[in-house]
DNA sequence: CCCAAAGAGGACTGAAATGGTACTGTTTCC
DNA sequence: GGAAACAGTACCATTTCAGTCCTCTTTGGG
């Protein structure tokens, strides 16, 4: 299992909910209470999720939290990137500081980037407004559509699963 | 940063190595050492490979370890649901015994399928045959080319990342 | 026929990361 | 001025994972 940390996962919970919820501030406690998430952990994640610029947040009485762009312009990608750092599946991002002590005897980089890019690509198609939907999405909402009709290898499948 | 386990990337290293070595059995001690990884780590991911039917093994004297299948029929996506069970980025794989807690209050649910089958469908698309090849691949060779010249969004981008 | 090489399998351990909580500021409005 | 709400930080406990070790089974060669 591809593992996404809790708080990623908690956090696109967050941001969706923020999404259906429309114009104007929720409370940190209002939304943990709707989501039935603890809120010290909803708290610590709007946080960060506002330092990632995702959010804005106004503070004293009557504050609480606002996406700080429209749902259409942020992307699963954006949240994950907010909350673990930049999106790789492994140690090699390419742009560490430590540059992979086995680097000349690993013949694998260039394509783990590949694989890494593919991974980003696909979340950031997806889009807030998508996870904000009623009802699951389509793939063909995300990806481009197949062309003459002959669907790409996989995907029309992927639909009905 | 989306975590993979160090197993299953190590797994796919040495399944690109395999890949790389063509025809033949390998004895763990020679990929360990050809790899710069630990032998028991080795060993035991080869171990586990076998058990998820990727690889063949040959016990005893001159035994070894070679691909069940040609490389170009092995994708990311086995190799890591071989090492660490269905790909799935959130808890809510669906087919669990226990049906998520919060499940009625979770409106996430159908979406969070298609985080996880646009994963899934990306990891399929990468085989052994694209890390073993000594240059970085590009996109294109992986996903279905743009139609009619016009490049899928972003895809293009990334091939000069 | 026996021994060495190689894989199979499982148990165990130490460490790191993560989930989760609590506490102490700071801002803002009424 | 006080309460409501966010900001920041430090802290702990649990879980999971990487990595090792040991024993057993299989097989081929001398």
């Amino acid at each position: 299992m591809i593992r996404l940390t809790r708080q990623a996962d908690y956090g696109i919970v967050l941001m969706t909910h923020l999404a259906r919820a429309g114009e104007g501030t929720r409370t940190a406690r209002d939304v943990a209470a709707r989501t039935h998430l603890p809120l010290p952990m909803v708290s610590k994640i709007l946080k960060a999720l506002v330092r990632g610029g995702l959010l804005e947040s106004h503070r004293g009485v009557n504050g609480g939290y606002s996406l700080s762009r429209c749902p259409e312009d942020v992307s699963v990608a954006d949240i994950i990137t907010a909350l673990e750092g930049p999106i790789g599946m492994t140690e090699c991002t390419g742009d560490e500081a430590e540059p992979c002590t086995i680097e000349h005897t690993c013949a694998v980089r260039g394509n783990w980037q590949l694989v890494n890019e593919v991974v980003r690509r696909a979340l950031e198609n997806i889009t807030l407004d998508h996870m904000a939907a009623p009802m699951p999405c389509t793939f063909d909402e995300i990806v481009a559509p197949p062309r003459q009709g002959e669907p790409l290898p996989g995907l029309s499948a992927a639909t009905q699963k």
